[in-house]
RNA sequence: GGAGAGGUGGCCGAGUCAGGUUGAAGGCGUACGACUGGAACUCGUAUGUGCGUGAAAGCGUACCGAGGGUUCGAAUCCCUCCUUCUCCGCCA
């Protein structure tokens, strides 16, 4: 969420980064609203000072034996002049607030300008294609022969867009998170373990809410929601609180199942594991100072991309086009790893700068020592990776013309010191 | 799920059972100043957040878990909800 006075005092800046995204919105309405907030405001506070003042006097007037039942009248009238004035500020107020909340973040001026995907510009890459002197199987087809991932009868306890690890498909996956989770802690990451399941407050202060209410999983009688990534209950683990500067930067890993409609993927993706209804990940998030905050993306995308290199698979880095980039970022990056299986590379990672725009969502602030006001942090967060896609990477990548898999030195520890899977 | 007791400022804790100048006593903590060679102790002063207004100082307004009600006036009375603790039941 944008502050309206930012918005008021740069509002031609504003309006053009709303449209560098290609995103609409009717401006001229949320100003006309601050202008009725600001007059109900006024007059309600009007009515309300003579109301305290003369309550403070009506005990003394009343001891002087003066007429107070005219005034009492007077003042009933004044009080309903004021509730009446309240709830219309309140009605303003609520409509401002939604409309804030559906206006996406200002994107940062370092990013490439463009419409799609396709503009998204390569960052940096690492590592090389692997020339395998065989033509490479698809993920699903190995896994399936190794046994390593049910995908019929994962489809048949849950619907599509669900699997079952079994055997060594199981141990892999939870040594990837193992994996993953150690090496981030050992990175200076807490780690934390938080609820799976999240009320409607804590979407809205990530951003899933108000406005991709379709992509969520929703436990109607509980009007709880299905996390569609630790992002959201680790960020707001500090929903409404003020922090200490010497505090920060808190930076948190957390491992959870993410839930996900994929509503508008119909048909997108429908084989093996890419794009599932419930996908396992490890997320970083951090809240750092303002003034921290770039550096800070640069260090999370490296400590995301770290986990590629300790697997020694090549990937690439792209910088998000204003066409592509989510709502509520101003910068994101995102890691996407090579998969010879299917000939392309493949997001695995997404590592983003909020700047203040979720922390004043969930209202997270800091105070300076020597600082009397209070200011908002800045949120980022990045996969770290994701464990399913991770999955993939390494049966693609590792796979031996015999269709078994070698396993990655830096997960062997994790298997029991198994070298090969098959 | 049942019964009971609570939720007050950074923390502790009065005030609620007699509604009125209470943003809220007192203590602790913190900051600054005085004292000191330096420190402890002691003393003095200050110490919430949002919003409106203002160049600023300031002024005004709201907030005592959340929301609603009664009243000229609510931290205090009434209702609903959330949450914490204790006991019972159930359960991994």
């Amino acid at each position: 969420m944008l502050d309206i006075k930012y918005i008021i005092t740069n509002l031609d800046l504003v309006k053009e980064k709303t449209a560098r995204r290609g995103a609409e919105f009717d401006f001229d309405t949320l100003l006309a609203l601050d202008e009725e907030r600001k007059k109900l405001i006024l007059e309600g506070e009007e009515l309300k000072q003579k109301r305290n003042e003369f309550s403070k006097s009506f005990p003394l007037i009343k001891k002087q034996g003066g007429d107070v039942e005219t005034a009492q009248k007077e003042m009933k009238q004044v009080s309903e002049r004021i509730a009446a004035l309240d709830k219309e500020l309140a009605d303003v107020q609520e409509r401002q607030r939604g409309m804030l909340l559906t206006l996406p973040n200002l994107v940062d001026d370092s990013i490439p300008v463009g419409k799609s995907e396709e503009d998204n510009t390569l960052y940096r890459d690492w590592g090389v294609k692997p020339s395998l002197a065989f033509e490479p199987k698809a993920h699903w087809d190995i896994a399936e022969s190794l046994g390593l991932v049910d995908f019929e009868r994962g489809t048949k306890v849950a619907g599509a867009r669900f699997s079952a690890y079994k055997g060594m498909g199981a141990k892999l996956e939870r040594a990837l998170i193992n994996f993953m989770l150690d090496t981030q802690s050992s990175r200076g990451y807490t780690e934390v373990m938080t609820p799976f399941l999240v009320n409607a407050a804590s979407m809205t202060g990530t951003g899933q809410l108000p406005k991709f209410e379709e992509d969520a999983f929703k436990c109607e009688r509980d009007g709880l929601y299905l996390i569609p990534t630790a992002e959201v209950p680790v960020t707001n683990l500090y929903a409404g609180e003020i922090l200490d500067e010497a505090d920060l930067p808190i930076k948190h890993c957390a491992y959870s199942p993410c839930f996900r409609r994929e509503a508008g993927s119909h048909g997108k993706d429908v084989r093996g594991l890419i794009r599932q209804h419930q996908f396992n990940k490890v997320e970083l998030v951090k809240f750092v100072k303002p003034e921290e905050g770039w550096k800070e993306l640069e260090l999370l995308l490296s400590d995301a991309e770290n986990i590629l290199q300790l697997l020694g698979i090549h990937y690439r880095v792209m910088t998000l086009s204003t066409g592509d980039i989510g709502f509520t970022s101003a910068k994101t990056y995102d890691i996407e790893v090579w998969l010879p299986g299917q000939d392309c590379y493949r997001e695995i990672s997404s590592c983003s700068c909020f700047m203040d725009f979720q922390a004043r969502r969930a209202n997270i602030r800091y105070r300076k020592p020597g600082d009397k006001r209070l200011d908002f942090v800045y949120t980022l967060n990045g996969s770290g990776l994701a464990v399913g896609r991770t999955f993939v990477a390494v049966l693609e990548n590792y796979q031996l013309p015999d269709g078994r898999i070698s396993v990655p030195e830096v997960l062997r520890p994790y298997l029991g010191g198994a070298e090969i899977i098959g």
